[in-house]
DNA sequence: GCAATCTATAGCATAATTCTATGGAGGTGA
DNA sequence: TCACCTCCATAGAATTATGCTATAGATTGC
C-alpha cells in the first residue's frame, strides 16, 4: 500500500471518545457540563462533537437555543448508548478476568500429593475460578502444555526444561517401596536392578531416574512388570511381583507397604511448576505458580 | 487539570481498533491474516494485540503451536463481537440518515401554493424520509424556526433575515381579489386604502406588505374585517365583505371572484426558503433548499 | 447595559498509530 | 541435514490524533 493511498482512507471513522462526548453533552444538556463529566477541556468536547458530525455527515446537535438533538441525533443517542452500554461490560468482564474473579485454569499434575495441596490454595484464594486438572506423565503433561491443552503443570523433573518456564517448589528422592514383610532396612542399588522391579512407563519420570541411575553405574535394571500408574505399581507391590520406586513425599499410607531408603548415592528429582513462559501472562497461572511455592515453603518449614 | 495528571491517566484504554484486530485475528487463524483483513500491515496488529493483552492484563492468545484463545480471549470475542456489530450497526444508520433512507424533516409554510411543489419534489426524490409539516404566518415560522420546531420553512419575505440563511425561490407582487361580480380590471392603492378591505392578522407578510405601501404613499388603510387564515379570506371575499390581497402564486381558482393587478408601482415579495444556518448541515434540509429552488425555477420557465 | 456563561477557534505539545526494515522461531522439502 | 518458507515480534521514523491553554464571539440574565 502507498503513502498516498495511506493518506487518502476516509476520514473520520467514529471513536468511542466521539460517542462518549456526545452522550454526556446529551446526558449534561450542554457541552461544558460534558466536559467536566468527562474530565476533558471544554474546547475538546467541542471539538470532538464537530469531528463526530462530519463523521456521521449531519448535524446532530442544536446548539442553540439550548443543547437540542435533531432526528439523526436522536438515532445516534440510542445507539450510541447501546454500544458505550457494551464496551463497559467489555471491560469489566476483563477487569474480572484479571482478578480471577472469573475464568478457568486447567492444571495438569503426575504427582497429585504435592501438586493437590497447591491447588487447594489457589481455590481459597479465588472461590470464584473455575479449576480443571488434568493427569498424566511428565512427558505426557509437557506435550499438553505445548499444546496448550493445559496451562501449566505440576510434574517431577531432573532438571528444568528448556523453552519452558520451571519453578521449583521442591526436591525429593527416590525411595524404594517393599512389600511390609520384607524385613529390610535399605536397599542397594544394585539389587534393585536384580529385581524384580515393578516401574512405571516409558514417559515417567520415576522410571527415567531409575534407568539413568542404573545407566550411571553400569547396571542394567530388568522390569519384571510396567505399569501404567501409580495405583497399579502399589498393589503390584503389594502383591509380592516385586519392588517400586516412588518420590518421597508420594509414599504410600498402605498397612501393606513399606517405604525403604535407597543406599548410595541420592536419586534426586525436582517437583516443579512448568508453564509455556508466554502462560505466566496469564493472572491465574502467574498467581498459581506463586501460591505453589508458597505451599512448598510452608510445607517445608 | 495539570499536565501531569493528564500524563498519569490510566494507559491501555480498550480502543475499538484493537477489538477489530483481535476479532480479525481469530477469524483469520493468524496475525498476518488479519493484517490482510483489516488491510493494515503485520506489526501494526501485532502490536495493537499486544497493547490490548497489556490493556487487559492477561494473555489473549497463544501464538503457539497454532494460534488458540485463552479462556479470557475466549470471553473477548463474544463481547468484542457485540460491541463491533453494535458499532457496525451504528454507522450503518449514519450512513443512511446522510443519505436520506432514513429519518424525517419538519417544514414549515406560509404559502401552500408555493411550498407543496417542492415537498413533491423531496418526497419523489427520497421516498423513505419522512416529512412533517407545520402551516403558520411569517412571524410564527420564523419564531418555529429559532426555536427548532421546525427545520427549514416557506415563506414570503420583503428582504432576507438577519441571521437566517434565506434562499429566494421566486419573486412575487401583490394582487388583489375581489368578487367575481366587479367589473373592474384593475385597482388603485388609494381605492385599496379605501376600504372595505379584509387582511390577514399581524405577523403575516401579505399584512406587512400592504401597511408599508400604505404608509410608503401616505395612506392609513382601514380594515373592515381582519382574518385568521387564507381561506376566512376568501370566504370574506366571496360573502362581498371586502376586497383582499394575495401573492399572484395564490390566487384562488374560485368562480366566485376575481384577480386583478394593483395599479401603481408593484408591490413584491419574495417566496423563501428560510432556515437556520447551522441547519443546512442537516443532509435534509439542504437537499430540500435545493430541490425547492430547482422547483420554482422549472416553474418559472 | 453589563456581567456571566457558553461555544468555537487557534496554536502548540504530547501521545498514538502505522509504516518499512529486520531479526528469530518453527515447520517443510530436496 | 540444510536451505527455505512462513509467521510473529521488535526497532526506528513519520504522520495523525488527542487534548490542553488562551482567546474571541454569542447568548442569557439581572
Amino acid at each position: 500500500m502507498t503513502n498516498d493511498a495511506r493518506r487518502g482512507r476516509r476520514e473520520g471513522a467514529i471513536s468511542l471518545a466521539a460517542l462518549r462526548c456526545f452522550a454526556a453533552a446529551v446526558e449534561g444538556g450542554s457541552v461544558s457540563r460534558a466536559a467536566e463529566i468527562l474530565g476533558l477541556s471544554q474546547p475538546t468536547v467541542s471539538v470532538t462533537l464537530t469531528g463526530l458530525e462530519r463523521a456521521c455527515g449531519t448535524l446532530l446537535l442544536h446548539r442553540r437555543p439550548r443543547l437540542a438533538l435533531t432526528d439523526a441525533g436522536q438515532d445516534l443517542l440510542a445507539r450510541a448508548r447501546l454500544v458505550l452500554g457494551r464496551m463497559d461490560e467489555l471491560e469489566e468482564t476483563m477487569r474480572q478476568s484479571r482478578d480471577l474473579r472469573r475464568g478457568s485454569i486447567a492444571i495438569g499434575l503426575s504427582t497429585p500429593a504435592h501438586a493437590m495441596p497447591c491447588i487447594a490454595a489457589l481455590m481459597a484464594a479465588h472461590p470464584e475460578l473455575r479449576v480443571r486438572t488434568r493427569l498424566g506423565n511428565t512427558n505426557g503433561l509437557l506435550e499438553a502444555l505445548s499444546a496448550c491443552e493445559v496451562e501449566v503443570a505440576i510434574m517431577t523433573l531432573t532438571k528444568p526444561v528448556e523453552g519452558m518456564s520451571c519453578t521449583l517448589l521442591v526436591t525429593q528422592r527416590l525411595i524404594a517401596c517393599v512389600p511390609a514383610s520384607a524385613p529390610r532396612a535399605g536397599i542397594s542399588l544394585e539389587d534393585l536392578a536384580a529385581g524384580p522391579l515393578v516401574l512405571r512407563e516409558p514417559g515417567s519420570m520415576t522410571r527415567a531416574m531409575m534407568e539413568a541411575a542404573f545407566a550411571a553405574h553400569g547396571l542394567s535394571g530388568r522390569i519384571a512388570l510396567e505399569v501404567g500408574s501409580r495405583e497399579a505399581a502399589r498393589e503390584a507391590v503389594a502383591a509380592g511381583i516385586g519392588i517400586s520406586v516412588v518420590l518421597d513425599g508420594e509414599a504410600w499410607q498402605d498397612q501393606r507397604l513399606r517405604a525403604v531408603p535407597i543406599l548410595g548415592e541420592p536419586i534426586e528429582g525436582g517437583v516443579y511448576a512448568v508453564a509455556l513462559p508466554e502462560s505466566l501472562d496469564l493472572p491465574a497461572v502467574r498467581v498459581f505458580v506463586g501460591l505453589s511455592a508458597d505451599a512448598a515453603n510452608r510445607a517445608a518449614t
